[in-house]
Formats: C-alpha cells, sequence, structure tokens
DNA sequence: CGGAATCCAGACCGATACTG
DNA sequence: CAGTATCGGTCTGGATTCCG
C-alpha cells in the first residue's frame, strides 16, 4: 500500500497520509449515499424491505436491494428469511456493524448542528 | 420537513427518523467520494491545487476543481489567490471545518480499525 | 411481499488539449 | 501553476414488468 517515495516525505505529511488511507477504507466501505441510512434505519430494530424503503426516503427497490446485498456480504447486517406465504425477509445489524455507533453518533450530531447552521445562514440572506 | 403523518408514529420511530434525517443532512453536505478526503489533506497546513491533486490519490483534476468550488460555496475552506506569476493558489481549512473534527477522527479510528478486520478475513479465506 | 430483469436517459468521469 | 473546455464512454439510477 504504501510506496518507497512515502520514505522522502516529511513526518507530518506521513501522518496526514496515513490519515487519509483510513478515512479512504472507511469511505470505501460505508461510503455512498445509503449505507449509513440503512444501517440507522435498522438500529432500533429489525425491519423488512418495504419498510425500509418507506423509511428511508428517495431509495428506490434496484437500489436497496444492491445496498443489501453489499452490506451483507461486507457483515453489517444478517438477512433472515422465513418462509411463510407470503415470503417475510427481515433484516438485522451484525455486532460488527455496532462499531458504527460512534462514527454515527459524532455524523448524526455534526448534522443536527449543521441544519441549524444552514437555517442561520438562509435567515441572513434573505434580510 | 415533517410530516403530519409523523404525528401517528411511535416514539422510537420518531427518533429513527430524526437519527435518519440528521445523517442525511450530513451526507448531503459532507458525502461523496472526496470532500472529506480533501478537508484531511487541508487539515495539517494550506495545500496548493497540484499537491491536493498528487496527495489524494486517483482524483481528476476536473473532479477536484468541482469539489474545492463545492466546499467553498460551503464555508468548509478559503481559498487564496496570489497574483505572483505564476500565480499561486492556496487552500486554507475555514473555522467551520474544525466543527467535523470529530466526525474526521471517529471515521479515521474506524477506517483503520476496519482495514484490521478486513485484513484478518483475508487469512482466513486463505487458510 | 421481496425482489430480479430489462430498458433507457442522464449524470459522471477520465483523457486530452488549451488558456492566462 | 491552476485551472477550463470539450468529447466520449461508463455507470447510476428510475420506471416498469414479471416471478415465486
Amino acid at each position: 500500500m504504501s510506496k518507497l517515495k512515502d520514505n522522502n516525505l516529511l513526518p507530518q505529511d506521513q501522518q496526514c497520509k496515513a490519515r487519509l488511507n483510513a478515512v479512504a477504507d472507511a469511505l470505501y466501505a460505508i461510503g455512498g449515499k445509503w449505507k449509513l441510512r440503512i444501517i440507522v434505519a435498522l438500529m432500533d430494530g429489525n425491519r423488512r424491505f418495504n419498510e425500509l424503503q418507506r423509511l428511508i426516503e428517495g431509495i428506490s427497490a434496484k437500489v436497496l436491494s444492491n445496498e443489501l446485498k453489499e452490506l451483507e456480504l461486507n457483515g453489517f447486517i444478517k438477512r433472515n428469511v422465513f418462509t411463510s406465504t407470503p415470503v417475510v425477509v427481515e433484516y438485522e445489524l451484525s455486532e460488527y456493524a455496532e462499531t458504527l455507533n460512534g462514527v454515527l453518533q459524532a455524523l448524526s450530531e455534526w448534522g443536527t448542528m449543521h441544519r441549524e447552521k444552514v437555517k442561520e445562514s438562509m435567515k441572513q440572506e434573505i434580510a
């Protein structure tokens, strides 16, 4: 992952690179428009496909389906199928998904704060 | 933003919706492949355009240019132009960008941890 | 209900060339 | 150096239809 050229970098640049790589790794796994939202939607209980689609505004069935597959592949969620009629499929967070709690906490706090700040600057512009 | 229908939701659903909205707001502002990485790259000092492009692997000039514009518009960075010859342009984090420290800290810690976990599971698969 | 398959328009993105 | 302009390909994502 690291190149020989890195040996020529200043210490602070190396640290910066390390941070950059860590953030890049994180975004690779949970980046994109939807993954974190799906995880949040599953945080207070298991949900079924259509529940998720209703809860997460703007997501299409195809995209939701794809995202759920990827999340399952990467070990963030479990898929439980009940072969009743009609079929019921339930999605459940894995234990590993809980390691994201810190990230989600930070992100949702920041999001709340940011929304307020945007509102403020809207008022300024009108006045 | 909230609809009347929300009055019919159970309390835990409302909380879930609130979280969902907060995360959605955050992702709207700092989502995407590059914005957070650019901010990280600027965290230990101002950088010029080409420095950023070299530091952030895989980003093209066009995309970097667009992202920088958006980040400036949304108040995360400042653009300083020195009209020497050749022209030098420097990008600098705003104070507001520092409100992201918590998010970035959480994200980079998680990214580091996650990379280790992925490595482990790779070993498992080979064995 | 929970998807998969298909079709299709538009966004996105890289490469290249060019400007001040 | 710090971008912009243009072109062409890919990839995303919506709408619709169909299946178990």
